[in-house]
DNA sequence: ACTCGGCTTGCACACGTTTGCAAAAGTCCG
DNA sequence: CGGACTTTTGCAAACGTGTGCAAGCCGAGT
């Protein structure tokens, strides 16, 4: 049984509103009283209770957040940048695993309703919409980060890099180098960024009047066991290529640990780009050419927006943000070592 | 404003007592007016207030989460094997990061005390003994998993894995390939895992009759940069280590990236082992040698002894378990590739 | 002395939910 | 038809906090 208001209020020979206007400042209560409730406060170990006072004050200072799995490094990186930004403002974040799955995305989302939480930013969704319906209707801002399914309705707030932008960039740097030959390890079905990255992809070789070859792209996962697999069905190819771009960090970096047991030279044999830049990019062998991913920025800018819609809800409503990624050059696509 | 009960009430044309028993499916209730009631709140989009309910129910359902920082592969994984075990008994888990810093893991726990959470498990904590005596007198659970600091209470509640134990087993192992001059790159200073790991590698060393060396030993951060630099100190010396063993992976892996910058062949001209097991330790080259702390377990389990204690406060107090880590042999201790 | 105004405090209600208790409605039996 | 049940419902209090309003106190001005 934690200690009360009531309880200091008891303590102090004073009524409990006192104390809670005590507590909080308030000029209505003299400087005497309030030094003694507060050290009072401190000697009985208060601690306010957040779900009556939200309960009051119609807003509890939390943000839920979903990802789809906290092991996720492009997820945590992300998060760490919405934390940031919500500590400084004095927002809890509340997270809730996905799981990828989408009933478990939407169980997700029903808790933090629940918690009654001010916003809630979601993470590589897949049925953002889905939220914006049940969320909206209450008030409560959602804001969308890279998320996987189109953007319907028009009062959808978002966060995103530029996955197009992003396929091309790394396209273009592996035509910089000369190949000609490119490979695309893609990302799960029905993922927009999948469908985004290739976009980009066929939009680079466009651009350098080389015919789009079906057989060089293959599906992943997005997960390492996908891009050692995709390497075997590529170097089955009657023609193999020089540089493959794959879908992420995890695909590229499976991709790199089944060229090294085939005896695959890279980059003298095969170049290889991912993309996210996650923090281990720099530490395989040989360390990995990617896309870089603002991901501590994307969170901040997320979070941000999720304050100007709870502050002010009639603020000026950015409502896209679309970020560029950034080409990091490393080993993998690099002069042989 | 969201609908509550009292909408729903009003809709239905009862009371809300009627309501709020018709939807925890009280057998107080009508089957007809339950339906009816069940099939308003579908309709109204009723979420129920976990704040008012915390509040009569004197328990939120709800356990806080320490860790340093969500960007740990290693805290993401105890997260999960919480969260596992959360979800399916119906708890929400709420995460805040310490960033390493005992002032921010205080606050940290203090913002979780406001939200009235009913179990608090922390991480990798600095300042375990501080919590067990806010949070325990207000009769709050608290479990230490892999804590940092000496447990001194006798009613702390832990997790953890033998370090000691662990670090002896990856000196023995480097010890049967037949190295005689082992260094190893130890963590942060003051953190017991430093101390406890040193400590194994130390009796290991006792074991085979090997003296010990202070030379060998030199001081890392538990992040790859103190690897890297750990290296340029070991190729300093008169005489070369042939292996080492690491504070953790993510040391190993700054390690390694320097090692093969130096044209230090791994294992050939140095076997390395890690400590951890995380996810990327099987993809960076050379693969990682390592010890596998069950982090989805430990997590699992602290989850349990969580539950335990809040359901049962009677129960019986299985107040600290210590699992073994297992060796995972992998390329960078291997026979030379 | 009386009033006025400023400072400080307490009373009471609200927020959304659960639950013990009493009352109403329905059912069965003699 | 009355009584003894059982089933169903509503009333009211409680949880911890914030806040509008009224009331108390005090000093100053007339």
């Amino acid at each position: 049984m934690a200690t009360s208001i009531k309880d200091i209020a008891r303590a102090a020979g004073v009524s409990h509103s006192t104390v809670s206007r005590a507590l909080n400042n308030s000029p209505l209560v003299s400087q005497a009283t309030r030094d003694r409730i507060w050290r009072l406060a401190q000697e009985m170990g208060y601690s306010p209770n957040a779900g009556a006072r939200g309960l009051v004050m119609r807003r509890t200072c939390t943000v839920g957040v979903v990802v789809t799995t906290i092991a996720d490094p492009w997820a945590a990186e992300v998060v760490e940048g919405i934390e940031e930004v919500a500590y400084d403002h004095g927002y809890s974040v509340i997270l809730a695993a996905s799981q990828d799955d989408p009933e478990r995305e939407v169980s997700a989302v029903e808790t933090l309703r629940s918690q009654r939480v001010d916003a809630v930013i979601v993470t590589s969704s897949r049925v953002g919409a889905l939220h914006q319906k049940r969320l909206g209707a209450a008030g409560v801002p959602v804001i969308l980060l890279n998320s996987h399914s189109q953007q319907l309705t028009p009062q959808t707030f978002s966060v995103r890099v530029d996955d197009v932008h992003g396929g091309r960039l790394a396209t273009e740097h592996l035509l910089a180098l000369g190949h000609r030959r490119i490979a695309h390890v893609a990302g799960p079905v029905g993922h927009s960024t999948t469908a985004d990255r290739l976009a980009g992809y066929r939009m680079a070789l466009a651009a350098a009047n080389i015919p789009f070859d079906p057989a060089l792209v293959c599906e992943g996962t997005g997960r390492p066991p996908g891009g050692e697999q995709a390497l075997a069905r590529l170097l089955a190819l009657p023609e193999r290529p020089t540089a493959v771009f794959c879908y992420n960090d995890m695909t590229a970096i499976g991709l790199l640990r089944a060229a090294r047991l085939a005896g695959v030279n890279v980059p003298h044999d095969l170049a290889v780009v991912g993309f996210d830049d996650i923090p281990f990019a720099a530490y395989v062998s040989p360390s990995l050419t990617t896309i870089a991913q603002p991901k501590l920025e994307m969170g901040q800018r997320a979070m941000k927006m999720a304050l100007a819609l709870m502050e002010n809800s009639a603020a000026e409503r950015v409502s896209n943000i679309v970020l560029e990624g950034r080409l990091v050059v490393r080993e993998s696509t690099g002069p042989q070592p």
